[in-house]
RNA sequence: GUCCCCAUCGUCUAGCCAGGUCCAGGACACAGCCCUUUCAAGGCUGCGACACGGGUUCAAAUCCCGUUGGGGACGCCA
């Protein structure tokens, strides 16, 4: 048997990361099974539905890495072929021409639900009207809809993820496949074209779990094989609410835009409502292939946790090669006025070495701006922590200078040489190493965080090391009032 | 409201199907310690959950029923 999936968006916004997670699944089911991944575009809402948008949702799947086995399928062209179907449900008696105003049929609904009613449902009025009826209402030119006519029974699947699910079909409604204009609606839509494609496995959200019954009615009346059906738990807010954009980013692209690395986000989503079964967590792509399956999924939703993403974001970025790392950053760095050609040049080796340095200080790759910024411009702001901190005493304006000069000193300004010169000054002037080395790293950086000092100084190197101890000299005479 | 789905640490989850090895394991977050020149990273420790009530059973987080709670669907949207 090929399994055959669907993701099928609706480009009326913007890739949502409940629907990418849909997307993973599906994509993972089908690699993982030697199956076919395809994509379905649903732009039968024309009013919403954008060119544009197709271009960002498969824009957005790519940089995930997901990539589909066919051409995708753009709904609005099946048009002819969905209304084929309806003709043959006609013929069959499982759908019929409704006449009734829709302006009535609304204001009946409201007035019933008013009056205490649970639930309403199309009471009917065309279900069985005679073939006269159906001729004088057509010549007259009525309006028609097309409903489906729900069979007597219960209709029930055993659903992948949750197990076997029945509906009673009384609690169906005569639900609408063709609209008074003349086109079909999504039941219909989706029912043709999965049965078009072949779709072995429809694996989607919960969010259509009642759409279900509906759907494989309309399979049945077409008298065509009823697919697989696994519905996935839904993506949820902090307040256990399916996630939506007042719980803040919801598009893919945002994350993408925050600075998350697409393999960490693929990790991330895979991990949203399935588990390997086991304790681990770290996974790349080729190994989520290889373990994942259906049976793993979890039936509760899942709340969408950024914290947890940004760790497994900074776990990718610590294995990432500098090269890698600087392919991503780059865009960031020109934005930000920190990019030189040089990096990719002559100053290649020591940009490598800075990237390696700050990677596993860094969750999101905006972090690698503000974390570079001390080495790449001549403009230290002296963090007012760090001031107080480290340099609140005038004392260190002598032990500065101090090393200053046992710095100019140094022949070979590697780090040993570096911190063995410190602390031998320290210990002459009988004091901790840690009242050089905070002032140091001050001087160097203006923030009480940084890499390993003596890294740090090598890597800007001795003249800048040297340049920057005096800097900071001047500056705390001015800040103690010393002359 | 009706129908459907769900229910293990704050969060993601393992365990449940094939009941004992679970006074419930891992991860994120949080707290502390170690390492250490700071911050990360790493290591260690701690905090922290089987929603409730009934069954069934020698034994239940695991099976059954109910209650409660949460969510989703109830469109001539998709």
């Amino acid at each position: 048997m090929t399994y055959r999936v669907r993701f099928a968006p609706s480009p009326t916004g913007e890739l949502h990361v409940g629907g990418a997670r849909t997307a993973v699944f599906n994509w993972l089911f089908a690699r993982s099974k030697g199956g076919k991944f395809l994509l379905r575009i649903e732009d039968t809402d024309r009013e919403r539905s954008s060119e544009a948008m197709t271009g960002r949702i498969l824009e957005g799947l790519r940089w995930l890495g997901i990539d589909w086995d066919e051409d995708p399928l753009f709904q609005s062209s099946r048009l002819p072929a969905h209304l084929e179907n309806v003709d043959k449900m006609m013929a069959s008696g499982n759908a019929y021409r409704c006449f009734c105003d829709p302006e009535k049929l609304a204001a009946e609904r409201e007035e019933a639900l008013k009056s205490g009613a649970n639930s309403w449902k199309y009471p009917g009025y065309c279900r069985d009207l005679d073939e006269n009826t159906v001729k004088t209402n057509l010549e007259k030119g009525l309006s028609f809809s097309v409903r489906f006519k729900i069979p007597e029974g219960e209709t029930s699947f055993n659903d992948l993820v949750h197990g076997e699910t029945v509906f009673d079909n009384s609690n169906i409604d005569d639900f609408i496949i063709v609209r008074s204009d003349g086109t079909p609606t999504y039941q219909l839509s989706v029912v043709s074209d999965d049965i078009e494609m072949k779709i072995t496995h429809v694996i989607r959200g919960n969010d259509h779990i009642s759409n279900t019954p509906k759907q494989i009615l309309i399979y049945k009346a077409l008298g065509k094989d009823v697919p697989e059906f696994g519905h996935i738990p839904l993506i949820l807010g902090q307040d256990k609410k399916r996630l939506s954009k007042r719980h803040g980013a919801t598009s893919l692209i945002e994350y993408k835009e925050r600075g998350y690395l697409p393999e960490a986000m693929f990790n991330f989503l895979s991990l949203l409502g399935w588990s390997p079964g086991n304790d681990r967590e770290y996974l790349r792509k080729d190994e989520l292939i290889k373990i994942f399956s259906l049976d793993k999924i979890t039936k509760s939703g899942a709340v969408f946790d950024e914290q947890k993403l940004a760790w497994l974001n900074g776990q990718f970025l610590s294995d990432l090669p500098a090269e890698e790392i600087i392919e991503e950053i780059k865009p960031r760095f020109e934005t930000a006025g920190l990019w030189d050609n040089s990096f990719q040049g002559e100053r290649k080796e020591w940009f490598y070495n800075l990237i390696n340095l700050l990677k596993t200080r860094c969750r999101i790759l905006d972090d690698f701006i503000t974390d570079a910024g001390p080495y790449l411009t001549d403009h230290i702001h002296y963090d007012d922590n760090g001031v107080k901190k480290h340099l609140k005493n005038s004392e260190v304006i002598e032990h500065l200078s101090d090393l200053l000069d046992v710095y100019s000193e140094i022949k070979d300004f590697n780090e040993a040489n570096t911190e063995d010169v410190l602390r031998k000054l320290a210990e002459k002037l009988d004091i901790s190493a840690g009242k050089l080395i905070h002032p140091l790293r001050m001087a160097l950086v203006g923030v009480p965080v940084s890499p390993g000092v003596f890294e740090v100084a090598v890597l800007m190197g001795k003249e800048k090391t040297l340049e920057r101890i005096r800097l900071l000299v001047e500056w705390l005479k001015s800040y103690h009032g010393v002359k």
